[in-house]
RNA sequence: GGUGAGGUGGGUGAGCGGCUGAAACCAGCAGUUUGCUAAACUGCCGUACUGGAAACGGUACCGCGGGUUCGAAUCCCGCCCUCACCGCCA
């Protein structure tokens, strides 16, 4: 969430920038400011009572010592009065803070200056564009068609298993998952990246540092019996595992990258858009993280996007880079940059890839701190992930675009995962 | 799932009703000493909120939540977790 100290310091820059992320309920920032002033003059009454209990008991302490039991017995009559009215205070002070908080949790972050003003997809500003698109033969088929023709997948087996969505992957199809995997992780950790193996499922307070919830509660897969949730991204367990950690300034940055399956409840959505692997349930995908420090974030996010850019071009694929207008963007996101591959016989764009700079959004609810050197303090860290990458799009765009009317060709930095350069 | 032991600051670990936000040691930081290194010595060394320009104060926190008491790390209740052994099991 926002940092507390910056929405009293100026609220109208708040609001200013909210605004560009279409946040309509401005409003709310000025009950915050008043919150937390109520907030600070309820603590100040306790912490005053307290104190006076404090020096009340210690008092009566040393009355028994020196055996003046009649002038103890005095000073407990007058306690009870006082512990009534501090239990009272203290009861409004954590009603009050209760309050505050759910105010400052419905807070989207900030965006960054660089954000175009914009509600919609189309207010994105595409920051460029790579390789060719390329010209498919005649009869070329959706990727969809090609999983049925080489039996690469199969939807349907999933909805028997399973339910709609959940592809099964057979075969080569399977093996190609596998072989994406182990390329995205082994390019990870050439980058730098430690590897990182996670639970796949979570608890609340994950879910909640880094803005899950209470935000997107419907979109994810709740184990009730448990109170666990499916993870909707690696992020969720790859960035907790800095929740309630200060790390040195030397320490930084920190760079992990893990693969998990992906769950995500999508509801509502159904149509010729979300076919084949365009939208499903369950998917595979490698995810980078890095906790940096907030004067460096911003180079580290261009990293970032170097690497996925990297990984793309590795697989032949043709794409472009999208800037994310404020009204696109996540919640908890600073600055997004979206990465498209062509799907050629689709003839459209499909979203592969989402690299964010959170700056100290989710450290916030994290508490995630490094200690500045300098200073001494303790400052809140700027944390960033990005998808590197999502494998059902991936998939779908490196089957369409690399048919042929004999089979499909297989980029040749993957050949040595796969162990085959042709699906026939 | 059963039984037993235990959860204290970065680590080890003392404390078992007031003098304890917490001994001691280790690690870390700053100094003194030193030709350099080592050693020795001195001081500092948890987090958050809060008052204050600052100096310096206040409050809370000894797994979590309640309770007893004028006063709880210390006593009582509930929960969670860790370890050991048994059972079950990929």
């Amino acid at each position: 969430m926002l940092e507390l100290a910056a929405i009293r310091a100026n609220p109208e820059a708040i609001k200013q920038g909210l605004a560009v992320k279409r946040f309509a309920p401005l409003s709310l920032i000025d009950d915050i400011v008043a919150a937390d002033e109520q907030r600070r003059k309820l603590q100040q009454q306790s912490d005053d009572l307290l104190n006076r209990q404090n020096t009340l008991s210690k008092e009566i302490g040393n009355l028994y010592k020196q055996g003046k039991t009649a002038e103890a017995n005095e000073a407990k009559a007058q306690t009870t009065a006082l512990k009534e009215d501090s239990q009272a205070l203290q009861q409004q002070l954590a009603e009050s803070e209760t309050y505050l908080n759910e105010l400052l949790i419905q807070l989207p972050n900030l965006p960054h200056a660089s954000v175009p003003k914009g509600a919609h997809t189309e207010d994105n500003l595409e920051e460029y564009r790579h390789g060719t698109i390329p010209t498919l033969h005649e009869g070329a088929l959706p990727h969809w068609e090609l999983t049925d023709r080489y039996d690469l997948m199969s939807l349907e087996l999933g909805v028997k298993i399973t339910g709609a969505g959940f592809p099964v992957y057979k075969g080569k199809g399977a093996r190609l998952q596998r072989a994406l995997i182990a390329f995205f992780l082994d390019e990870a950790t050439r980058a730098g990246y430690t590897e990182i193996l996670p639970p796949h499922l979570v608890n609340a307070d994950s879910a909640y540092a880094t803005g899950q919830l209470p935000d997107k509660e419907g979109q994810m897969y709740h184990v009730g019996i448990d109170g666990l949730y499916l993870i909707p991204t690696a992020e969720v367990p790859l960035t907790n595992i800095y929740r309630d950690v200060i790390l040195k300034e030397e320490e930084l940055p920190i760079k992990i990258a893990g693969y998990t399956p992906c769950f995500r409840r999508e509801a509502g959505s159904y149509g010729a858009h979300v076919r084949g692997l365009n939208r499903v349930h369950q998917f595979d995908k490698v995810e980078i993280v890095q906790i940096a420090h907030p004067d460096h974030s911003y180079e580290v996010l261009e990293k970032m996007k170097s690497h996925v850019a990297g990984l793309l071009e590795k697989l032949e694929l043709p794409y472009r880079v999208l800037r994310l207008c404020g009204g696109d963007m996540s919640f908890a996101s600073a600055l997004t940059f979206d990465f498209e591959v062509y799907s050629a016989a689709q003839e459209r764009w499909l979203e592969v890839s989402s690299v964010s700079n959170f700056e100290t959004y989710q450290a916030n609810r994290l508490k995630l701190r490094f200690r500045d050197t300098e200073t001494k303090k303790n400052r809140l860290a700027h944390t960033l992930n990005g998808s590197a990458l999502a494998l059902a799009r991936i998939v779908a765009a490196l089957l369409e675009n690399n048919q042929t009317p004999n089979g499909i060709h297989i980029p040749k930095a993957l050949q040595a995962y796969t162990g085959f350069d042709q699906i026939s």
